[in-house]
DNA sequence: TTGCTTGTTGAACAATCGTACAACAACGGG
DNA sequence: CCCGTTGTTGTACGATTGTTCAACAAGCAA
């Protein structure tokens, strides 16, 4: 015979590993095309994969948004355990690298933030979309009190500082990668870091 | 004849009045469903018409979410101005009132909210959306860095503040609206109150 | 090799999408 | 009164949506 190897038309992926290979599929098309070109079969064709294992490995397309939402998250909240690993043991230090790290990459990404706008304009319409923001969003505010207690910021004051760290962080974010030519990146650390020193010194 | 009064099968409206209905519906539906909801029935039957004026009046579903944008952030603006007017002549209560008014009716409201991330969600994927969103940043940022040299901050500091006043209240509006239950807007007035007592105070 | 498990495929389905357009009718000018 | 203008309707169309599922085959065990 002239026939050469059979040259599998498909490979039997671990079950993690596919369904992690959709997430990221799922996430970069939100990125790309938002929440309204997520569709089953642009995601299956960006994962290389057929339009059923969507439904086989997620049940359905909202599920497999919801566990993207889940995955990206976390991938936030690593970088940023990471960033305060690698500032040391300086509780200040520690706090300004937990801020200014939502304005340098992977963070900082136009991409990430399409991702998250796709969720958000899903908190409308879907509960348990809302229901996972609440709890990202209450175990942001929670680190960040922690890391402003471990700065001496007094324990009745935190709560408020807290949340306007996160307003502040986030408005930046938003605008910085909604319009990446308004202001730049360093502007958006020095801005925040100042206002961190307002609320540090102040409050001890 | 026991024929009554014909009862019209429908009215005829100005052209005006019926692209302003359209437009509201648009902006109802965006509100209540997000932007994967906004199909051309469903603004239609929420505007009381038929699907075909959609395509009479705008040329297609895209114009008429491009136009409710445009209405929106004219609405919006329109309170914010409003807020200033009532505040009287001190610069400092005009600055106040311009910022504070992001966390009170009708800004304040979930439903505008939602129609905001629609917009956003749109931004990656459409050129002209982009646009006005930049448009409209930039008068916002303009509108503010004016009140913030009426009350004497320095031309060299202004840039900065305005950006992250601008950012803080993006902020603290975006949580207030999408976790009603996390803090009040009582907190959100005060934490930015307290921002621009630090800003005014410190570069005049 | 043979057989079995099960990950994978892609066609089929009904529902819904945006747009186009011919027919209808409300209203004002004659 | 009638007639033309034009705002309005709703059906028809092809494209695309999410989901289902019978058939297929990759890889492992025996």
């Amino acid at each position: 015979m002239n026939q050469t190897a059979p040259s599998p038309a498909f490979r039997r992926e671990e079950p993690d590993a596919r369904r992690l290979s959709l997430i990221e599929a799922c996430a970069r098309v939100l990125a790309r095309s938002g929440a309204a070109g997520a569709s089953v079969r642009a995601i299956a064709q960006e994962a290389g994969a057929s339009v059923g294992l969507v439904g086989h490995y997620f049940g359905g397309v909202d599920a497999l948004v919801s566990a993207t939402y889940d995955h990206v998250d976390r991938q936030v909240a690593q970088a940023l355990d990471k960033a305060v690993a690698t500032a040391g043991d300086d509780p200040r230090a520690r706090l300004e690298a937990f801020v200014t790290a939502s304005f340098a990459p992977p963070i900082a990404d136009p991409a990430l933030l399409a991702t998250w706008i796709a969720f958000w304009s899903l908190v409308t319409a879907r509960k348990d979309i809302a229901r996972q923001h609440d709890e990202q969003y209450a175990g942001y505010r929670a680190r960040l009190e922690g890391l402003l207690g471990d700065c001496g910021v007094a324990t009745t004051a935190r709560r408020r500082h807290a949340i306007a760290v996160t307003a502040l962080v986030d408005g930046l974010w938003l605008e910085l990668c909604l319009s990446p030519g308004c202001f730049t990146a360093q502007e958006a650390r020095d801005i925040a870091r100042d206002f961190l020193a307002l609320i540090t010194s102040s409050d001890r």
